[in-house]
DNA sequence: GCACAGTACCTTGCATCACAAAGTACCTGT
DNA sequence: ACAGGTACTTTGTGATGCAAGGTACTGTGC
């Protein structure tokens, strides 16, 4: 694994749960969801992003509606569904059960360097 | 995807990150991260670390040495090499970065849920 | 010396997701 | 009618965690 294809592979599962969030905030269009996650250092391009969107709501997490726009063609507002909002809370503790794990990975190295303990 | 799914998926890569950590506080056999991924609740069985760490020995992160024991078969005792240390630390700032991208997602949501703003 | 339990390590096909990049379609302005 | 901009679509690829059955070594009891 090179850093690169590691960030590939930190990010599965993770950014379907970046998404939820998202979209768990009121009703949003893809590219509105692409800024979002520009703000938050998340660089992800369309071609990820659709395939996903797709991918959840034939889960049933998502449904959308096409509203018309006044400067182009017309676009598809997600919103959760009820399953989609379960889901999601129960990705949020999944989510932050993994980094309470990694966090004691991290921690527990740095005592076992700043304190020469033997390691485990 | 399903929770339990999630969860697999979520572990992409980080396991790899946490596996070289462990590593990193010194030579250490898969017994014992084994169970240190327990005390981090972690759970992971020999099947899924085994072929993780001859991938990461392939890639040259890791080098190890057979070591008798006591009592029962040889152990495999693993380290990193100087490629391997810098790969984790990479993998870290890799971790941390996406980490903080998804408190902000969160807490981007929480901002704008308690104040009712518009979403973005 | 052999059988058995415990321990250590191995293997391989599968499921799944992020990705890339080329594609189609609609709307507006000229 | 056409070009540019915007929105959405598609599909094969690469890579990792997983499961579960496998092999091999050591110590103990008979």
């Amino acid at each position: 694994m090179n850093i690169e294809n590691a960030q590939v592979q930190m990010r599965k599962g993770i950014l379907e749960f970046c998404i939820l969030h998202i979209i768990s905030r009121g009703e949003v269009y893809a590219s509105d969801m692409l800024d979002e996650l520009t703000s938050a250092r998340m660089m992800v391009v369309e071609g990820t992003l659709y395939p996903l969107l797709t991918r959840l709501k034939n889960s049933g997490w998502l449904e959308y509606k096409w509203v018309e726009s006044s400067s182009g063609p017309p676009r598809k507002y997600y919103v959760l569904t009820e399953e989609g909002k379960v889901f999601m809370e129960a990705m949020e503790t999944t989510w932050f059960d993994l980094a309470d794990s990694v966090s004691y990975v991290i921690k527990r190295t740095e005592e076992i360097r700043s304190k020469g303990v033997q390691p485990s």
